[in-house]
DNA sequence: GTTTCCTATGTCATCGGTGACAGGGGGCCG
DNA sequence: CGGCCCCCTGTCACCGATGACATAGGAAAC
């Protein structure tokens, strides 16, 4: 293996100084079209390419991207991530991915270390924490799916509190006036403002909210799973917790609950999700949801950032995305 | 926002020579104690972070990790990913990741370009063309999932073969004999070898193979339940057109699959799919599948190259990770 | 007391490019 | 024909760290 070529070499092959290279491969045009020609010809017979730390270096920032979230193997997450990664292909920028577990002096690790790596910019799913040691200043930043506490910067999200509300509000019109809550930590705006809409679908109705029905604080699919179960039973102990429909408030929350209600026979509970997941349709009957995609949300967050990078004094941006009812069939149950 | 601080302020705040702080910084034993305690206080209260760029260009590698996929959102090559980025972190080595969508050149260019950025080492799951072009020597490398045309290097996968032939055996045991294969693309060694695994589990049992029963060439889910859908009618249509199981040979056949067959309430057909997914278990019966698991695979292909990087010179290595069948039930349904 | 050696620290060059600025040479103008 | 300007190219310094090598000063050895 012969080391890479440098600049240098390729100077010396075309017989021009270091900087009249450096000024073919900037593509400046104040070069003769034929001391270009043979830069170019040179490059090629040494297949130079620029080396991009020692540009980094003196450009005094990467042409990288970094992209943060929770888990890289949350469904929804790896959809973003696909689809940043693809937009930022297209731009020639590489994209640094990393996880934070939802732990936020691991975040708050990550996201250093991104920026002593001089990343151009910073995609970021924020954790529950205080973002305030997080400048915006400091490097481009665009949000997605919920804001940061402490911190001013671009936002991709849905209507969280609309999405929860349209969900719960379909499931009323289906006839349902006991419809249990499934959700996340609400210690995250995303988790909150769905319960919110889920209490505001019930209040604009006229229904009471039972408090036993109302169960967030579900972090992983499996405790989700045990909720419902324990919903489920209490129903059948008491005649008064009972309930006729679901409303999940995650797809980490839905995956663990449609195969509790699957494995119990229990398709006359009627169910809506925030959130699309394979295979949602293959069930019978199929799973309703209120879909907002990670592909759309991830090509937004892209888009922005460059234009970012490319204009840094623009305006802060609040981009919400729509989520629409997809009817599969789980919920147009009727009680 | 004050400009990060450099190490030449570091050393002026101490009172030492640039060099001295760099020393304090590497570790290096040959610093009196109290020159040591002074920098780290300049360190300290100067919120000093190596620059990783510059410390890149001296070193002339990086310390990232690269990995390049087909696609990022595949609920398998996320897991990879997950893991890998998890084993990763522990190591303080950042990850870029980058995707292929199976296109030959388009995987020369990202891994070109990851080469440019001096990654440390690159985690690859090979497209079907030849890799020559990419020397191991290059750059110290772990392959996932296949290997790769025209190149030797490390190696993780599973017994692809002798999954299918389980997956098929298991299937002849519950008393099948005319078993459908849907499959990926013939041209990946992956999905070559599932398909002997099939063939030879035929074979051993002196069962004859229908040609028509078997169909590779199944892209994406969406041909899977096209081809599913094709079987069925042609069973329909002519009775010896018939099978009462099929076999899908990987997790996107599978997705593509049953939502067919439960649609059109074939649950009297047998199948058994390679790779797990989320909801298997949700569905009556759930669904039977050997599996893979992309988290060991990433964590397995992490360790492998770390190793390699403290040792570059250890011997090519091919470890095979288990696989092994999950019952749910569609495996365990008799014809 | 001188030589030797070692410890702690410093100076200089370097990684591979790019920014700032200088300067030679030809064309155009007065 | 001198002056001005512009086009093209070159020299030098620098981005932020580390490798190679040098050196001051003291301890150990003779």
């Amino acid at each position: 293996m012969s080391p890479a070529s440098r600049l240098v070499d390729v100077a010396q092959v075309a017989g021009v100084s270091l900087r009249t290279a450096s000024r073919v491969l900037n593509d400046d045009h104040r070069v003769a079209a034929d001391t270009r020609g043979r830069v170019l010809q040179a490059m090629r017979s040494l297949n130079f390419q620029p080396d991009a730390v020692a540009r980094s270096l003196r450009a005094g920032t990467d042409t990288t991207i970094g992209f943060v979230v929770e888990a890289i193997a949350d469904p929804f997450f790896a959809d973003v991530i696909d689809s940043v990664e693809t937009a930022m292909a297209r731009h020639g920028r590489p994209v640094l991915v990393a996880s934070t577990r939802r732990d936020d002096a691991r975040a708050q690790q990550v996201v250093q270390r991104m920026l002593h790596r001089r990343v151009a910019g910073l995609i970021l799913a924020p954790t529950a924490g205080d973002h305030a040691w997080l400048s915006p200043d400091r490097v481009p930043l665009v949000l997605i799916d919920r804001p940061a506490a402490g911190l001013t910067a671009d936002l991709i999200d849905i209507d969280d509190r609309r999405a929860a509300d349209d969900a719960v509000t379909h499931l009323i019109r289906h006839g349902h006036r006991r419809i249990a809550y499934v959700g996340d930590t609400s210690s995250i705006p995303t988790s909150w403002r769905r319960l919110e809409g889920y209490l505001a679908a019930h209040a604009r109705h006229g229904l009471p909210v039972a408090d036993h029905l109302v169960r967030p604080e579900n972090a992983s699919s499996r405790e989700a799973a045990g909720t419902m179960h324990d919903l489920l039973r209490r129903a059948a102990e008491a005649g008064d917790g009972s309930f006729t429909a679901v409303f999940s408030a995650t797809t980490r929350a839905s995956v663990g609950i449609v195969p509790v209600l699957h494995a119990r026979s229990r398709t006359d509970i009627a169910f809506v999700g925030i959130g699309d997941f394979a295979m949602a349709e293959a069930f019978t009957p199929g799973i309703t949801v209120v879909d907002h995609s990670g592909a759309r949300i991830g090509e937004a967050a892209a888009d922005r950032l460059i234009d970012r990078l490319t204009d840094p004094g623009r305006a802060v941006e609040h981009i919400r995305l729509p989520a629409a009812i997809i009817q599969r069939g789980s919920g147009e149950i009727r009680p």
